[in-house]
RNA sequence: GGCCCCGUCGUCUAGCCAGGUCCAGGACACCAGGUUUUCAUCCUGGUAACGCGGGUUCGAAUCCCGCCGGGGUCACCA
């Protein structure tokens, strides 16, 4: 059947961002297209009036533009990417769009026509009520609501009657099993029995999800179908509409669903709930109190405010209740709580890179089943081998957990063995330019100083969110810096004082470096150990104590050289000052 | 509960379709050592799985059956 190109789509819904799983199909669909020369479309199903938004679906764009994920027909959308290059996506070159499902209506029309003139479809009155009480009929019977045509109905006076009384369409299922032929998990035979009548045109007159589909992939010309496994009990009544409508049924591959790593769904309420155990186990009670907990002035208090502490209280009481998205933040920045990533969006701000996740959700379900020269599987790629290498046949059957340490390993590993300092560094300001303005106003202020975090950095960043951190002591005033005690106490007190003998003596050394910079400063140090006799511990531990506060930073050259020479040298004069006191 | 799908280390998986080379390989995590001025890296080694029970076969992780377990789905949501 193929000389036909191959034509792939991703047909998100905009009722929020981008979920992971979501970008998981988005990039199985696109790889798939790459790799057999075909088409990938992007089309937004918003016939759900009261859940879609614009804004949703701009942010979904824009989470596919970030992964790097172009589609050729759908929304037109220009990307600008981190080294001012822009790409535009979308479009309709083969003239099949719109790309909204809610401006094709007209188009559903025709064949909603169609199909009840032909008696395939026909019009049904029942108000939601009435299908519930069925419902809830044949759930005490213990049989499974089956909606089914009456023996008695009238089609003639069904027609006309839907002139003027509320309705809704309904599909004629033809009675007999359907078989799916899926790629990835065989014939799957649907007996008719479980097959209804369902609708296919709301009572608003809008197609519902099975019906717009089946119509859009057709016309579109959508030739393979790769969704999630949860969509497998569609398929059957999608056949059964293509072949009602003299359609085409395109190829079928569902894939395995990905879970968190206890097993439940990942959905966008895990961060609603983490948020929730939060609070609860801080023993918060009221809005004031976190509100406390905030910075001054921080961004997040009008969130907080604007939750009144009953609301809080019936929140923490409900576990159906859910905060605002904003609330949620606030709340987890309040308590310097780290919230689990679920939308693309979550770990963009984390600091993962686009690259890396791409790689890491394509092993979700699928791998390359290639071997390296040194026998370890291959498993990490970028988007060009994936879409030189994907196919169906190698998805696998079985769902997936979603494992955040292996995917933050990734993301280390990219970071730290597979860019260089001034990628670094760029891509680290581009991320702070979003998610960390005092940051990149800090970059911005000193283009060289940038460049030494960046490297001092680099090394030991696992996402950009974290990098923040190794470098947290250059961003303090000098007088900010607070001396961690066990620090002090074990590399300056101990031995009569023996690290504040080296500050002392290394004073005048740091005051004749020139010029001030990580190569000449660990030089002057590694000198003064020699000279010394003493242990690169010894000299280094004291300094690192007496610029950061702490144990624990950078290479020392790094370090100085970010904090400055005045600094440094005001930050040693404050602690030899401090001397054994507190 | 009905229907449908799935079942290899804690996790992602290779191997299964074309049974032997698999007392099952890799990666992440974990544990133990080592390198290093702290941290992070890095190096070496280690623990760890074919859900259970029947068949078929000289031989089964691989084929068949049953059981058990997990998941999906049962909307005028997508």
């Amino acid at each position: 059947m193929n000389d036909r190109p191959v034509i792939t789509r991703f047909a998100p819904s905009p009722t929020g961002h981008l979920h992971i799983g979501g970008a998981r199909t988005a990039l199985f669909c696109w790889a798939y297209a790459r790799r057999h020369g075909g088409r990938f479309v992007l089309r937004i199903e918003d016939t759900d009036q009261a859940r879609s938004s614009e804004d949703a679906a701009r942010g979904i764009l824009e989470d596919l533009a970030w992964l790097g994920i172009d589609w050729d027909d759908g929304p037109e959308f220009t990307a600008r990417d981190e080294d001012g290059h822009t790409a535009s996506f979308g479009g309709d070159a083969r003239g099949v769009g719109p790309f909204y499902q809610s401006r094709r209506r007209e188009i559903y029309e025709r064949y909603f026509e169609q199909l009840v003139e032909a008696g395939l479809a026909y019009p049904a009155f029942e108000s939601p009520e009435e299908l519930a009480a069925m419902r809830k009929a044949a759930e005490a019977a213990k049989r499974t609501f089956v909606y089914r045509q009456r023996g008695d109905y009238d089609h003639a006076a069904a027609v006309e009657q839907m002139k003027s009384a509320p309705h809704v369409l309904r599909l004629k299922m033809p009675g007999q099993a359907i078989t799916v032929h899926d790629s990835v998990l065989g014939d799957v035979t649907f007996p008719a029995e479980e097959l209804d009548d369902f609708v296919i045109r709301k009572a608003d007159g809008f197609p519902t999800y099975h019906f717009a589909v089946v119509v859009d992939d057709e016309l579109m010309g959508v030739t393979h179908v790769l969704r999630g496994q949860e969509h497998l009990n569609n398929t059957p009544r999608h056949i059964a509409l293509q072949r009602a409508l003299g359609f085409a049924t395109p190829v079928y591959a569902h894939m395995p669903l990905i879970f968190n790593i206890d097993g439940t769904k990942m959905s966008k309420r895990d961060k609603d709930k983490a948020a929730k155990k939060a609070v609860r186990e801080a023993g918060i009670s009221s809005t004031r109190a976190l509100v406390e907990r905030l910075q001054a002035g921080a961004r997040e208090r009008g969130a907080l405010e604007s939750v009144s502490d009953n609301d809080l209280q019936e929140w923490l009481k409900d576990k159906q209740r859910q905060l605002g998205r904003e609330q949620v933040g606030a709340v987890a920045r309040a308590l310097g709580l780290k919230l689990p990533e679920i939308d693309v969006e979550d770990f963009r701000a984390a600091g993962y890179l686009p690259d890396v996740l791409c790689n890491f959700l394509a092993l979700l379900g699928w791998n390359p089943g290639e071997k390296n020269a040194d026998g370890t599987d291959v498993e990490r790629f970028d988007r060009k081998y994936l879409a030189s290498r994907f196919d169906t046949d190698r998805i696998g059957k079985t769902n997936a957990k979603f494992d955040r340490d292996k995917l933050l390993a990734f993301n280390a590993d990219t970071i730290q063995h597979g860019l260089s300092d001034e990628q670094f560094a760029e891509l680290w300001l581009g991320w702070a330019e979003r998610f960390d303005t005092e940051l990149s106003g800090w970059a911005r202020a000193d283009a060289a100083r940038w460049a030494i975090a960046a490297r001092a950095a680099r090394p030991r960043t696992k996402t950009l969110s974290d990098a923040r951190e190794t470098i947290g002591f250059a961003l303090l005033s000098d007088e900010a810096i607070t001396f961690d005690e066990r620090a002090r106490k074990k590399f300056l007190l101990r031995g009569e004082g023996a690290g504040l003998a080296v500050l002392q003596a290394l004073v005048p050394i740091l005051e004749k470096i020139d010029p001030w910079k990580p190569e000449a400063i660990d030089a002057a140090l590694h000198g003064f150990a020699e000279e010394q006799q003493l242990g690169m511990g010894k000299v280094a531990q004291p300094v690192r104590v007496a610029v950061t506060g702490t144990g624990v930073s950078p290479g020392l050259g790094e370090t100085l050289a970010l904090v400055g020479r005045d600094g440094t040298m005001r930050r040693i004069e404050r602690c030899i000052a401090l001397g054994a006191g507190n």
